[in-house]
DNA sequence: GAACTCACG
DNA sequence: ACGTACGTGAGTTCT
């Protein structure tokens, strides 16, 4: 099909991973996963408790009841009831967003309170459920299963697979920090690819300094931080470190030093030296950056690692505006993108190996730069070594300069087994 | 169904 | 002067 599409020089939207992935994703919605039902029922039972007090006294500052879920009611009781000062503006009204609540919560203690509602209103028990098929747009990663949240003490996560929805088996497995050690249960292990999917930006871009701190091992984000400051490692703090992290992760989205400085909270000079430096350090990446926006511009599209397309006609379009989102597009199809191509690659065979060498292993769940397994206690070693091995192989398999590395946590749960 | 807000990567 | 980080899915409110 792919040759097809390409032959009449239409838009090779698919890859030649693609095809075979789809036996793959039926598998893993045929696995299903368990749930711990009663421990996310006694957890979301908790957090109404306590969602409750804190609309009560989120009502009591207010001075009556009103609906905190509703945007429009929750700008009324602010800007007007309470008369505080609007931060921006929303295309119907002002703006309620957490950003906004957390500028204003120096101000007034409603807004406090509100930010504090924020996350244990997040955390209640909704099982997001969200198996896409295969990009139905056909613009890059398509995500097949993927929602968690891990913000707080009490997070908890939620998976849930389709087959699961219809088979009302209770086929779905979960996790939260809740769940405890249960002998019997089906060991979890979690392989991550090489942290934070740096590894082909360094492929792609041949710079130098990037290829050199993954030839080496070494910690990226520190690797950048050290860069970026100026400093050796013994000085970089977590928060620099940090810091980095969102400079890079800016920088392949086409982040502006405004967007960079109201993200990481620095004033808009620092954000925009930042990014200064950071393009002196890694010039090679620039030149990525350059070479796909050009191309894209004469091609109408970009392309991925594997050859994906995706087409960007906004960056042929005369209006600025829309050239810059298309620019900033085409950039982040082609890492976003790229990253997809080596996670399906890597499923493909590390499936393939499973299904000859360790049946009893099961692929449950892909979460982007991951892959999780159910794991026999009794294979579980080989099924470490198995899924390491392969995953690895998938970089040298496709010709990457760096080496790939993942990352690995197992236990009988999520968050143990996160790393 | 649009708009907003949120989660994850 | 202008807007200002990509892309995915989901829940809720309101039109």
């Amino acid at each position: 099909m792919t040759e097809r599409l390409s032959e009449q020089g239409s838009l090779a939207l698919f890859t030649d991973v693609e095809m075979p992935l789809v036996p793959v994703l039926a598998e893993i919605e045929r696995n299903g996963f368990l749930l711990d039902v009663e421990g996310l029922r006694a957890l979301s039972k908790e957090l109404e408790r306590d969602l409750d007090q804190m609309i009560k006294a989120i009502e009591g500052l207010a001075g009556g009841e009103f609906n905190i879920n509703s945007p429009k009611q929750l700008a009324t009781v602010l800007f007007e009831k309470l008369g505080l000062k609007p931060i921006r503006k929303t295309k119907t009204g002002y703006s309620t967003d957490e950003d906004t609540l957390t500028q204003l919560r120096h101000s007034a203690r409603i807004a406090r309170a509100d930010c504090e509602l924020s996350e244990p209103q997040q955390t209640q028990v909704h099982l997001c459920g969200c198996v896409t098929g295969i990009g139905e747009s056909g613009d890059q990663a398509a995500p097949y299963v993927a929602q968690s949240d891990r913000r707080g003490d009490r997070t908890a996560l939620f998976y849930r697979s389709e087959s699961a929805k219809y088979s009302g088996e209770g086929r779905i497995r979960i996790t939260n920090q809740r769940s405890v050690y249960r002998t019997g249960r089906p060991h979890l292990a979690l392989r991550r690819l090489q942290p934070d999917r740096a590894a082909h930006p360094a492929h792609l871009s041949q710079d130098p300094r990037l290829l050199a701190v993954f030839a080496k091992g070494e910690d990226i984000h520190m690797a950048t931080a050290m860069e970026i400051f100026g400093l050796p490692s013994s000085q970089i703090t977590r928060d620099m470190r940090r810091v980095a992290k969102t400079v890079v992760f800016g920088i392949v989205y086409g982040i502006s030093p405004f967007g960079l400085a109201s993200n990481i909270g620095v004033p808009q000079a620092d954000a925009k030296k930042y990014i200064e430096t950071f393009f002196e350090k890694f010039s090679a990446v620039r030149a990525l950056m350059d070479r796909n926006i050009e191309e894209g511009k004469t091609k109408g599209y970009t392309t991925t690692i594997l050859g994906r397309r995706r087409p960007i006609p906004e960056l042929q379009s005369g209006d600025p505006v829309q050239r810059g989102f298309g620019e900033r597009m085409a950039v982040n199809s082609l890492i976003q993108g790229s990253a997809a191509d080596l996670i399906k690659v890597a499923m493909i065979d590390v499936n393939r190996r499973l299904c000859h060498e360790l049946p009893h292993t099961k692929m449950i769940l892909q979460v982007h730069d991951e892959l999780i397994f159910e794991v026999p206690e009794k294979e579980l070693e080989e099924a470490k070594h198995l899924v390491k091995t392969e995953m690895e192989a998938t970089g040298k398999k496709l010709g990457l300069s760096v080496p790939l590395k993942v990352d690995l946590g197992t236990g009988h749960n999520w968050r143990v087994a996160h790393p």
